[in-house]
Formats: structure tokens, C-alpha cells, sequence
DNA sequence: GTCTATACCACGATAGAC
DNA sequence: GTCTATCGTGGTATAGAC
């Protein structure tokens, strides 16, 4: 048997490195020969595995839409609801350094995206979609039937949040919503 | 005398048309062919009025601080400070269609700028913190001492709700969030 | 001040050898 | 499957006649 000659992954590289510079500069600013560079791939090889640049943001999206079912899946394991929407506030805390650089990666791609694009602007906006449906989930199985209400609020503050703190480059001002988001979830 | 030949303010068309199209587009996606055909002005002759690119949306800028001021100017002719954050409220509400279609003006731009552009993005940031200045002020003329503090959630609410709205291309969610904040103000 | 023509370059995408 | 060379388009910006 031959020893397993440590296979690349070129498409996962060509898709990491994407979604890097799509999060970092944006969509309209990222060229595919920096996406080719800093995957360490020649420009001409890209397009054998995604035939067009949209189809590239497209696999990006998916993927972010299977990390985040991912993490509901951990989270989906904590006993009581109000711990599991606590989980997902500390994550979104965890991330405050980077989201108060490059904003929020959903929502910018949703906001850049639906700029015309309205194709692609739907796409991003279903992922946005899934967060809000989980943290209303939550709420209605802690047995509020204003569910709703409360999953739009959540993840609405959170996105106001990590928009001021992107445009001032604090990420303080996330760590003060998400402190708010969780004295409201106590006295819920 | 010889009639005055209605004058014809070209520089006004242009920043009119860049700030409809940088509007509805976005910065990187409008050309300027785009702008100078809207405006109805050769492409040669927009150079004339904007040596660059970023010389037009930093006027566009400068236009919308100006744009508040004058609204401004206007609220603070009202005698309570809670009456003018109503009437600031109510602005916010009156453009929700408009807003769900396309977004914060200011916030996306400061979005869109503020990868990789930084100069530029601190521009549009800056136009954000005139907002946010403004409602803090206030909340400190109504004597409140954590008046930074609420500024910053009154602004943070509305971003967040004009995001969710503008992904879902649901005005009511402005409404909704507008409603709220008018409550909560009175409960202050 | 105005406008046409165009330089110049960067990008997305393809052709085609290996 | 991989990679080089390149096409075609469309963008910012300029030259220079009027």
C-alpha cells in the first residue's frame, strides 16, 4: 500500500480563503485573484471548482448555514432554554474583537448582497432567517407565545449592537447589549 | 437686462444622483457613468465638479450632515426634549418603506466604506456619531445622567431594526420597533 | 466651463496545453 | 485535474478641441 500522500483540499481552501476576504473587504471589493492567493491556488484553477464568482459566495453561504446548525446542535443539548439562548450570547460576546473590525458577517453579506443582487440578497437573508427561527424557538419553548416578538427583538438588538460597534470600532458597545440581552432574559 | 436663464445647478444634480444611486446600489456597484447619465451630464464633465470617485461621496456626505442639521434645527424649536425624540421617532417611521427597500443611508454606506476604506468609512461613521450626539443630548436635557447610555440603545435599536427590515424587506418591523421605543421613552 | 474621444488598467471568465 | 496565457468588457480618469 502506498502511504496516503496527504491529500489537499483545494476547494475548502479556495472556500476559507473566500470567505475571509468576502468578510474583511466585502463581496464587491475581494477579486478572484486575491481569493486564488491567499488560497494559495493559480487564478485559471478557481474556476474548475466554482464556475462563477456568485457560485463561490453561494457555497460560502451554505457553509455558514451548516456551522451554525453545528453550533445549534451543541446547543440543542443543554437542558433548559434559557441556557441554550445564553450559550448563544456568549458566543456572540466571544466575538465581539472581530465583528467591531469587520461587522457582522450575515448581516454585512445580507446588506451588500441585497444591494440589487436580489438573488444572492435572498440567499444571505435565509440564513439570517435560520438564526432568528432557532432564537424564537427558544422563547416559545420557554412557553411564551409572544415568541415572536422576542426572537425579533433579540437578534434585532444584537445586529444594531454589532453595527454601531463596527462603525466605531468598539467592540465595548457588544459586550454592553449583550449584558442588557441577558438581564432581559433574567427577567423574562 | 437679460432674463436670467434659469441657471442650472449641475453640482447639485450630480451629488443628487450619486446619493440615489450610492443609495440603492451601493458605493462600489454605482459607476460613474451611472451617476452622470441619472444626473444628465456627459461622464467627461462630472471631473469637472469631483476630481475622484471619492471626492463625490465625501460631498454626499458632508450634504447629509447637513441634510440632519436642518432637521435638527427644526426639533429644537420643540420645547421638550421627549416631544423631539418623538419627532425624531417619527421620522425614522416615516421613511420605513423606503428604508426596508434599501437600508440605513448612513449605515450602509458606513458598512460599505468602513472594509478596507477606512479613511472614507470614518467619514460615514462620523455622520453616525452626529445621530447618535444629537439623541444623547436629549436625554440629558430630560436630566438623565446615564443619558449615554440611551442615546446609544435609541440608535442601536433603530440600526438593528432597519437591518432586519431591510433583509426581509419588511417595513413593519421599523413600525414595530419604533413603537417600542416610543413606549419605552414614555416610561423613562 | 463643456463635452468627445480615448488612455489605461483591472476584473471575470475562457482556451487549450500539459 | 492543473495551470498559463489571454480575451473581452467595463471601469476611473485624462487629453484636448470647442
Amino acid at each position: 500500500m502506498t502511504p496516503a500522500p496527504a491529500a489537499r483540499d483545494k476547494r475548502g481552501d479556495l472556500t476559507n480563503a473566500a470567505q475571509a476576504l468576502f468578510y474583511e473587504q466585502g463581496f464587491g471589493a475581494t477579486t478572484l485573484a486575491n481569493v486564488a492567493e491567499r488560497a494559495g491556488v493559480p487564478l485559471g484553477n478557481v474556476y474548475y471548482y466554482f464556475k462563477t464568482k456568485d457560485s463561490l459566495v453561494e457555497a460560502i453561504l451554505m457553509e455558514r448555514r451548516a456551522a451554525f446548525d453545528a453550533m445549534v446542535a451543541q446547543w440543542d443539548a443543554i437542558q433548559k432554554p434559557k441556557a441554550r439562548l445564553e450559550a448563544f450570547l456568549d458566543m456572540n460576546h466571544s466575538g465581539r474583537e472581530i465583528v467591531a473590525e469587520h461587522g457582522c458577517p450575515v448581516g454585512g453579506l445580507s446588506m451588500e448582497l441585497g444591494k440589487e443582487h436580489s438573488i444572492l440578497g435572498d440567499k444571505a437573508a435565509a440564513v439570517l432567517a435560520r438564526y432568528l427561527e432557532w432564537t424564537t424557538a427558544q422563547f416559545r419553548a420557554m412557553g411564551r407565545d409572544d415568541a415572536d416578538d422576542l426572537g425579533l427583538r433579540l437578534m434585532s438588538s444584537l445586529q444594531g449592537a454589532m453595527l454601531m460597534a463596527n462603525s466605531f470600532r468598539q467592540p465595548e458597545l457588544i459586550t454592553r447589549e449583550v449584558n442588557r440581552a441577558r438581564a432581559w432574559l433574567n427577567d423574562l
